[in-house]
DNA sequence: CCAAAAGTGTTCGAACTACACCCATGT
DNA sequence: ACATGGGTGTAGTTCGAACACTTTTGG
């Protein structure tokens, strides 16, 4: 066999799609949008694209993420390559997916007509086209896996953030109560917040603190052995 | 747009590599092979092969797999996609990694030598082409997380095996040396695993019991809430 | 009889769980 | 003054970590 054993294999779109999630009134959303293009024009699906020649993955789900939000440096982690002969209705197409977790505040409403797209609360999406639901599916328990080990959470949070919201969101990952002072407990001992002077009086008459995520802290605990966990 | 949206797009040639494990003299192995065609030829790789146009990635890996091993219903998971715009020196091809746990007392040495395949100790393994060294990174780092929370440590070793062969494997997928007594009592309390009356006379003059993985009481006590840990 | 691996329980400390009251403030 | 959510500490339990000796038997 030579490099003209290449030429004699078959040739597959590749395109990648991307779970764009975020924390809003206590609930995790996904953003949804309405396809504009056949097969199943006008049915819900997940943000996605086709790869280009000169990009990677990676730089495909970026571009993706960049376009449909106008936000950069959005956090983002590979999920897995979905290919399935007849997952794509209209042709053999292999799909790498992307979670993103982004910071919904960040999104004005024209951008989403813009684009046809809807938050949508993660309990109450409909049926999407192809395997999207599974890859929904899938992110969601990523998401819940990793936010355990790793501080990706703050990622849906705006960077000022109160513990009642922190705790909420962790309510909703893990769909599941936790204990107000437990928690609290444990995120005291990681020492890895930043406690502002300033309150989030939007909920409550006394107000709750705001804090911060401390990047540097974290990184240098993390190099002391630290483990996160939630 | 329309369907002919589809026909402006780019293909790709879509790969499976698999990253083989199997488990030997206390140690974790992988199968790697001299590669016999263009580019990177003689050079040693993963297992590999091309995406045909009638199978899903899945697929994919499994032909791959019972081909090379001559064994069916190999334990078998995706790690993810890997699409570097030039991750292969040849062309552009992308490219879903699979690790596969495999008992390597199934293997026959004329298999090995009719592939130019080869086992290696996976903290010898040498650079390999492309991406295939993160591969396997990945997937060890995949095996650590996941046989600590699931019971798939079993499919690397034969039917019946000892506990001080289980444990050993343990320590070899986490690196880290275990308590014997420590390790026993957990596998006690689970209550998975089948004694049989027969001994393993290969390394000790007394002899260690062999045991099973008894799947069924496992199945079983899953849907009563339960958790493999080890 | 001895070397070499198999097998077996207990104690201690850390981490997790459960739980109830006071505080601040806008209305 | 009161309703609403924010904030705080302790006791009990469970779980994981550390640890040493006896048993078996082939050579």
């Amino acid at each position: 066999m030579s490099a003209a054993f290449y030429q004699e294999q078959v040739k597959f779109y590749v395109a990648v799609d991307c779970i764009i999630l975020g924390f809003n009134n206590n609930e995790l959303n996904v953003l949804l949008y309405k396809r504009n293009f056949e097969p199943m024009k006008g049915e819900w699906s997940l943000m996605g694209g086709f790869v280009r020649s000169e990009e990677g993955l990676d730089e495909a789900a970026t571009r993706v993420l960049t376009d449909c939000t106008g936000i950069d440096n959005i956090f983002m982690e590979q999920i897995g390559a979905y290919g399935e002969v007849t997952r794509d209705y209209g042709e053999r197409v292999i799909s790498a997916a992307y979670y993103a977790l982004v910071n919904m505040n960040d999104f004005s409403q024209e951008l989403l007509e813009q684009y046809n797209a809807k938050w949508t609360k993660v309990t109450e999406v409909p049926t999407l086209i192809f395997d999207h639901n599974k890859m929904l599916h899938d992110a969601l328990s990523r998401l819940k896996r990793k936010a355990a080990t790793r501080p990706i959470g703050f990622n849906l949070l705006p960077e000022k953030f109160t513990l009642p919201q922190l705790q909420c969101l962790y309510e909703a990952i893990y769909q599941t109560p936790l204990d107000k002072r437990n928690f609290r407990k444990k995120l005291n001992a990681m020492d890895i917040l930043e406690k502002l002077d300033e309150k989030d009086k939007k909920n409550s008459k006394r107000g709750a603190f705001y804090y911060m995520f401390n990047k540097e802290k974290y990184d240098h605990l993390l190099e002391q052995g630290f483990y996160f966990s939630l």
